[in-house]
DNA sequence: CCTTGAACTCAAGTTCACTTCAACTTGAAC
DNA sequence: GTTCAAGTTGAAGTGAACTTGAGTTCAAGG
């Protein structure tokens, strides 16, 4: 139950839905780990699986791929993950999650103001006057958390 | 009241917190209009704030400038907006945020669900199962909707 | 043995949404 | 009339997350 317990590259992308290439991008950036036959070809473990549907879960999310590393790092790489383990990478996704949620809530109740004011009057609507709220505030303000703004891209 | 109520660009930099670039690109690719100057500056209506804190909330709610662009182009270019113009659009924007919303519930009370079985066992978590249960189903199947989906990079 | 499909590597390409740069030109203020 | 911040263009660069391509090797069935 050791060597015939592991996969081929084909198997676990069919298996995992990834392309062979972005679990082998996925092994470069260090998010999975893979033996090798003799010849040299991929061999994974059952557990991958597991870490890839993590990986999609969380990406789909909006982590990004140095993000779910670190969530993935809490994870013991060698044995089995414990409940609690489990219990704090799944704490931290809750709060995100909740965030997001509750973003998108305010959203949609800013719209729906925004509806019923008509915004045919740039004064009177919050929505509407977006602009000038947001230039005293800073750039998109409150209406969404960092976690679901857009990254603003070169700006490190 | 013509031409003095035209605002350049620094104005509208800052009024919509968006970079001069940014703003630029966004002419460029058809989201907003301007009028120039004499010697070829920009000079915006004060309508095209509106448009850019549309564009903000939009983009933050993960449209793309192309589905930003669609939504903009049901706006009327040459008359303001009635009410009946933003019922429109918004009630397809309600619909999107609704279904970003309960697709970060569901994904959220699985989460919950597998923190109840501390997902010790393969066979028993949905979410761990995500994997294999990803390949019966299709690629990251009705965890998320497509709206919330990564859109999967070069797959066009 | 031979074939064939699956897998390998490494470099380079792709998309999105912008930003940065270099090299000018404008235009409001003094 | 001078100054200089603010604006212009076009081309190129950026970062994330992969994909694509070229050329080569592996491994399982017949």
């Amino acid at each position: 139950m050791d060597s015939k317990d592991l996969l081929p590259m084909g198997e676990i992308s069919s298996r995992s839905g990834f392309a062979a290439s972005a679990i082998r991008y996925y092994e470069a950036e260090g998010l999975i780990e893979a033996h090798r036959s003799g010849g040299g070809q991929r061999r994974f473990e059952r557990s991958v699986l597991r870490r890839l549907a993590f990986i999609r879960a969380a990406s789909n999310v909006g982590l990004t791929i140095e993000e779910i590393r670190d969530e993935l790092g809490r994870l013991p790489g060698n044995r089995t993950p414990t409940k609690a383990d489990w219990h704090r990478i799944s704490r931290h996704w809750g709060a995100r999650l909740d965030d997001q949620i509750a973003a998108l809530q305010r959203l949609k109740g800013g719209l729906d103001s925004c509806i019923g004011c008509g915004c045919l009057s740039l004064r009177s609507c919050a929505f509407s006057n977006a602009g000038d709220w947001a230039a005293s505030q800073g750039p998109g303000a409150q209406l969404l958390p960092d976690s679901l703004r857009k990254p603003h891209p070169t700006k490190r």
